[in-house]
RNA sequence: GCCUUGGUGGCGGAAUUGGUAGACGCGCUGGAUUCAAAAUCCAGUUCCCUCGGGAGUGUGGGUUCGAUUCCCACCCAAGGUACCA
């Protein structure tokens, strides 16, 4: 009976879908635990070996979980909507539903493949209308909500109508957009219903607001900016300009302090902390208004550094900041705005990627300095961020560089306001100088002269601490086809939100994926896409009349929208009347442990956070933050092979014979080579044409090829399927490889040479239980050396998992195999723990020897083997050093023994050390976990 | 530039709170079995040499009886981020 890998895991993937092994309950007696994979985006490529690695861990520890008594979710989906999917419609006319479906059916039949512990009862696409009926209906939440920064957290809206119209809005602190004018009840009571709206609209969670874009008229979309190189379209190389457009935006800048604050209650990796951190981006200092000569309008500046304000000698604007056109002199607005048009022309990515030069241009303006009362000369320059704090700075070019490079350039004064420093060369940037010439500052430290500032200012009314973010609201609008509908329609101009009753709107049904002519989004094609207000339904063929019948929202919602919230679905997945039950979130929670790549740090991850916390507020979940640990694993690279062609000719020399010769590197499909990085030369012929009667010439008999790590991907030859592995080598072989090849955080190469070492494993591990290919266990009593080897590796293993170092336990278990082998040990005491051991990593194999052994249930339900450290008793090792008249040495002794028995081991253990050194012996201190130090 | 992570044989990578560096696997070398191959098994495999040793975990210092591990400085690589006032 050989290791028939395909048959055996052909069969309990059978077994475990049949019976529903893995359906989790959400109601158990046993402590649950929520183990969580990154939904994949289905695309039409389907998955490499890379894809699986994340899955391989998850499943391993959920598989774990549920051997150590834990009611264990572990749930697939798919974040369906997307991009591809539209692209390939564009291109095809193929709805994207039905390319969806097909690239699902492909993912799952490659998932099942692998064998794993999915609970596919409770699976959710995003692009499901039953999944998106509750994404939409999270959308209107938003939308009737508002953060009130007293409470410190969202509430519904009509709190803050009820205070409106109680106390008017001067005492409300609120976060919302910044020009909100006060009003009293009376005022309020007085508005129109549509001067209300337009007032709540300030204040709701998600809103509408003219927001610039890059456009590109050519291909009628919206493009990211790494869709734009050099001003011009990516694809086709057509212009894009910067336009403003009608959007909805998520003011996730209200959870700033609280994404920032909750990073410290959960698990997550250091980087990606970090990364968020940088994203929200917080910074401590002041707002000052300085006043424009001869004028009312004032400039409002943000600084981190108020204690300098004694050194500003001129201001900054950014070319696009509004005060700009006013208050420039006639003389000079010939070239400021020529400056004005040379900055818009370029992009954001250009202005900032040309750090170096230094531009601009003044203004002919001039401010009033708050405290001497001087006058300071306002420039415009490109190095400022009209999106950053207020769009403009107060300009200290002794303390910060750029200033200082300005000035410079321009000739600008440089006033020094920093005792005993130089700056005549660079600007002093550090914090640790006395400040002087600067009034009541002089002699003081920067925190004093902060705090000192500060107080001024806000006695004279013009200016305040303040924390600034970098954070900006989220733009949550698109222009395409396939996403999800808003829940909206407008009447006289306003958003109108569809009652939860009638969700979900459903996607329309459109000729042309594309947008319209005349620049309207894709669902502008749509004959049918209007709201019918009489019977809440979306109506065909109709006009809208503006009584009953009203236009729809045209933009779909972002990939993000779907993906940062999916976790809580799956805990009732299937619930037609709620996003998810109270019940079901109470029991499940948070998800305990979720894996996924690093790249979604400041995306997915942050929004996903940002509605967990909003959704917590309004009483709709538990708990804050959505994940409590969290772990990325690494990339799985691809190795390429190299052929090389030597210049002009169609001639390939092999690797070795290259030397000064002048070739060209192609990649050639990894197929074709073998373990020895030797090329089949006759296989290539018939892969590209380009080959077929080329000169290949050999070292020894062989080509051999150069080899490149680089990322997996269809152009350099390199992907690797996991069909053809689990085909050649089972999926036993291949999950257990995924592990071996390294730490499950860091990047590695694949080579599919190096799997033949798990799999000879798989088949030593076989052989363990078959004695001339029959079934063979014996029920006599394991030897003492036999449960050293079982205890080792269980305690090893152990460690490992709750560890996440799945690599070091897969040699363990080869270490313990070997050992046992050379035991010829066949012990069915021995060779059930060792089946349990594996289970998790290679579960169709040992659920194969487990029923073997004569078991009806399946091993995944069986519980993790105890380990029993008395076994280990006479494991110890010793390392002596004599020193300075001390000796010290350590032990390693078996973990049950008390105090007083290892004082005993190691009085014996030093009595024989004097004996052997013929002196006294000495006195023995025990200090536990530590060395064993015996004093002199 | 800044932040983060890392740097160990031909390769992927092990090494507990500082305690025999290179586990385990790939590859390679030799051997057994075989008509032969596959499969399997056994032995060897960090480097250098004069076969007795010597050097060795990116580089240079330091702490220590003892450092891959801790500290300082530097070099390199990967990822994130950037005129952020």
């Amino acid at each position: 009976m050989e290791y028939n890998f395909n048959e055996i895991e052909a069969k309990w993937q059978k077994y475990w879908a049949e019976k529903q092994t893995f359906k989790a309950d959400n109601n158990s007696e046993k402590p649950k635990y929520y183990v969580l994979d990154m939904f994949p985006y289905p695309s039409g490529a389907g998955l490499h070996v890379g894809h699986p690695l994340g899955y391989i861990a998850s499943d391993i520890y959920a598989r774990y979980k549920r051997h150590k008594g834990f009611n264990v979710l572990h749930p697939q989906g798919y974040d369906s909507f997307g991009l591809p999917a539209e692209q390939y419609a564009i291109q095809t006319g193929q709805h994207p539903a039905i390319t969806t479906e097909t690239n699902i059916a492909t993912y799952r039949k490659q998932l099942d493949k692998i064998g794993f512990s999915f609970d596919w009862t409770r699976e959710v696409r995003t692009s499901n209308p039953e999944y998106y009926k509750w994404t939409q209906w999270i959308f209107t939440q938003l939308f009737n909500a508002w953060y009130n920064k007293e409470s410190d957290k969202a509430e519904t809206i009509d709190t803050l109508v009820a205070t409106f119209e109680k106390d008017g809005n001067a005492n409300v602190k609120a976060v919302c957009d910044e020009d909100i004018t006060t009003f009293t009840a009376e005022e309020w009571n007085a508005f129109s219903n549509k001067e209300k709206e337009a007032i709540l609209a300030k204040y709701r969670l998600t809103y509408l607001s003219e927001t610039e874009v890059n456009w590109c008229p050519a291909l009628g979309t919206v493009l990211a900016n790494d869709e734009i190189v050099n001003g011009v379209s990516e694809r086709g190389g057509h212009p894009v300009v910067r336009k403003k457009m009608m959007q909805w935006s998520m003011r996730i800048t209200a959870y700033a302090q609280r994404l920032l604050d909750g990073l410290g209650t959960i698990d997550w990796p250091q980087p990606l902390k970090d990364s968020q951190t940088n994203w929200i981006g917080r910074s401590q200092g002041a707002s000052v208004k300085f006043q424009v000569e001869n004028s009312e309008d004032m400039i409002e500046v943000f600084t981190t550094r108020p204690d300098t304000i004694f050194g500003v000698t001129f201001m900054t604007l950014a070319p696009e900041h509004e005060l700009v056109s006013k208050i420039v002199t006639e003389d000079r607005k010939e070239a400021v705005e020529a400056y004005i048009e040379a900055t818009a022309k370029r992009s954001e990515r250009e202005r900032q990627a040309d750090v170096k030069t230094i531009s601009g241009e003044f203004t002919g303006a001039y401010a009033i300095h708050p405290f001497t009362g001087e006058k300071i000369q306002i420039w415009i320059g490109d190095y400022v961020l009209a999106s950053y704090g207020t769009g403009a700075v107060m300009a200290v070019p002794c303390g910060d560089q750029r200033d200082w490079d300005f000035a410079n350039h321009f000739g600008i004064e440089i006033k020094n306001i920093f005792d005993g420093i130089d700056i005549s060369e660079a600007a002093y940037a550090e914090k640790d100088a006395k400040i002087t010439n600067s009034d009541f500052l002089d002699g003081l430290n920067v925190k004093k002269a902060t705090k000192q500032v500060i107080y001024h200012l806000e006695q004279k009314g013009i200016g305040e601490g303040k924390i600034n973010y970098r954070l900006r609201d989220a733009v949550f609008s698109r222009q395409r086809y396939w996403g999800e509908p808003f829940p909206v329609y407008y009447k006289d101009g306003m958003p109108q939100m569809i009652a939860s009753e009638h969700l979900p709107v459903r996607l329309p049904e459109v000729e042309k994926y594309l947008p319209t002519e005349d620049g309207k989004p894709p669902l502008g094609n749509a004959t049918v896409w209007a709201w019918d207000t009489v019977n809440n339904e979306v109506v065909e063929n109709s006009k809208i009349d503006d009584e009953t019948i009203f236009p729809l929202e045209l933009n779909t919602m972002p990939g993000w929208a779907g993906s940062s919230w999916y976790f809580n679905r799956y805990m009732d997945a299937n619930n037609e009347n709620e996003f998810v039950s109270k019940e079901a979130v109470d029991y499940w929670k948070e998800v305990d442990l979720y894996i996924g790549g690093s790249e979604h740090a400041t995306g997915h991850l942050l929004y996903a956070r940002f509605w967990q916390k909003f959704l917590f507020d309004l009483g709709l979940l538990p708990v804050d933050e959505f994940a409590k640990k969290l772990i990325n694993q690494g990339m799985i690279l691809g190795t390429s092979a190299i052929v090389y062609r030597l210049s002009g000719t169609n001639t390939f020399v092999s690797k070795n014979l290259v030397k000064d010769q002048k070739v060209e590197e192609l990649r050639v499909d990894v197929k074709l080579i073998n373990t020895s990085d030797e090329l089949d030369v006759e296989k290539i012929r018939e892969w590209q044409p380009q080959y077929k009667n080329a000169e290949f010439i050999l070292e020894d008999g062989k080509y051999i090829v150069g080899r490149e790590v680089e990322k997996m991907s269809k152009r350099w030859f390199n992907v690797v399927n996991p069909d053809d592995i689990c085909e050649e080598y089972g999926a036993d072989s291949l999950r257990l490889f995924e592990m071996f090849l390294g730490p499950l955080e860091q990047s590695k190469p694949w080579n599919t040479a190096g799997i033949s070492g798990v799999h000879s494993f798989l088949k030593k591990l076989w052989r363990l239980f078959h004695n001339n290919n029959e079934f063979t266990v014996s029920d006599a009593a394991p030897t003492k050396e036999e449960l050293k080897v079982l205890h080792q590796t269980i305690k090893k293993v152990d460690e490992d998992i709750e560890n996440f170092s799945f690599n070091t336990s897969v040699s363990t278990f080869m270490i313990a195999v070997n050992e046992l082998q050379k035991l010829k040990c066949n012990k069915r005491e021995i060779l059930e723990g060792l089946v349990i051991l594996i289970s998790p990593y290679a579960p169709h194999i040992a659920e194969e020897l487990w029923s073997k052994l004569g078991h009806k249930e399946s091993v995944s339900t069986a519980d993790f083997p105890i380990f029993e450290p008395s076994h280990l008793v006479e494991s110890s090792k010793e390392y002596p050093v004599s020193f300075n008249g001390k000796m010290r040495f350590k032990l390693e002794l078996p973990l049950d023994m008390s105090k007083d028995e290892i004082e005993k081991v190691v009085m014996a253990h030093e009595k024989t050390q004097a004996q052997l050194q013929g002196r006294e012996p000495k006195k023995v201190i025990i200090v536990p976990g530590k060395i064993i130090n015996i004093v002199g």
